[in-house]
DNA sequence: GTCTATATGACGATAGAC
DNA sequence: GTCTATCGTCATATAGAC
């Protein structure tokens, strides 16, 4: 008798088809018009529908940012678990896994522009995430710690620093490469990028100093800092 | 008899202090505001004129924004030009010379936020510096180019590797604490930053990886790149 | 050089009819 | 859920009097 079994759904679907579309031109305005040049009538515009009818699905402008944050922080998530090689299963080294990982990590970045803006960098001056949204962004410091951690347990990492740091010198030379492609070169796509390029080199350099072995830390010496009467 | 010898000097003078003004307030807003967020009217505000008047020095927004970027640029290389160790003089280790350097270019990009933004990364959509405003810009790069051939001269470099790659290498480690600390911790400053404490261990690995000598090379691999499915 | 006045338009967001 | 209409605000920029 019911020929619709379950109406709701539907609506809530076509709810969320809406949605997801929003989100899709509002990445594409943002690559074209920048993070900060997102604008509601412009993908209003670009959907052939009026801008008040976007309200009903995002109550301000800032709930559209909180949104595309979230979902740029779960895509990439997505991206490092599904396309990260298990090395682990292997007897894989540092520098292997961890170029594999940087890879795939900054790859995403240089195809997604926009996204990676929103998340790396602070382009629009009142937005902050809220915690929801921030969660999946925290889950992918938790993946690279978890990796490092494995590879402590492995042998491959020495045991004299704090995987904090590990972690934290490892998010510097990656946010590096990014920061530098995407400011310096954004024409350039992840094979041709020329900061890209340096990835082999710095992974090279990062593991040659924080992996484990007599051959590849020689000379253990105190990096404390001095106070210099030069710098200021 | 001539009261005043040069009276355009001075009308000039005049003129060039209202813009220096200006700029002042002009980094003022965007420090508060964001970047993407100076408006030539708050500028006016605050400076207790009317927004016409600001036309009379620049004839309009983007000029604005190009005038900041040059003297950005300008205060940056002076400060790297007048803080820097003459470390060349004495003896001094590839570390030392690089350590010093990245601690005052750091600094001062910790210092100035609102430049540093507008400097290394785009958070404008329609502004690129023109050639004129970009030329200090240029400069920071031959100063930095000229300090790594000079340390070839004395030994200190290895010698397979291009300048050009050791230069871009030494860009993106420093645009990595930059852009994580600006990015993630801005409220922090230069001594208690987060990702600034990260420099010695960057430089550290940068020094061994690019030093010259048996001790900071041990164990000289190849670092090309491989093919790898699991990368897309 | 500074002002008033204004052109011109975009923006985010809301009210209320359908 | 979508629309028309509109509010209120802000923006960049220009014209022309003083």
């Amino acid at each position: 008798m019911a020929t619709e079994p379950v109406p709701l759904d539907r609506r809530q679907r076509r709810r969320l088809e809406t949605i997801e579309e929003v989100l899709d031109v509002a990445i594409e305005v943002m690559a074209e018009q920048g993070v900060a040049g997102l604008s509601v009538g412009e993908v209003a515009r670009r959907m052939g529908i009026r801008p008040p009818s976007l309200y009903v699905y995002f109550p301000s402008k800032h709930a559209l940012y909180d949104a595309l944050f979230e979902r740029g922080a779960r895509l990439l998530v997505t991206q490092v678990r599904t396309k990260t090689a298990d090395l682990a299963s292997r007897d894989a080294s540092m520098e292997e896994i961890l170029l594999d990982a940087a890879r795939v990590f900054v790859r995403w970045t240089i195809e997604h522009p926009a996204y990676s803006q929103l998340l790396f960098w602070r382009p629009v001056p009142g937005f902050e995430p809220s915690p929801s949204a921030y969660a999946p962004a925290t889950e992918l410091v938790t993946l690279s710690s978890e990796r490092f951690a494995a590879m402590r347990d492995r042998g491959l990492l020495r045991t004299d620093v704090s995987l904090d740091v590990v972690q934290r010198d490892w998010t510097v030379l990656i946010a590096g490469v990014v920061s530098q492609q995407l400011a310096n070169a954004p024409d350039e796509d992840f094979e041709r990028g020329r900061f890209v390029a340096a990835l082999p080199a710095m992974v090279a350099m990062f593991a040659r100093y924080y992996g484990a072995g007599p051959t590849s830390v020689p000379r253990r010496r105190a990096t404390r800092e001095r106070s210099r009467r030069s710098d200021r």
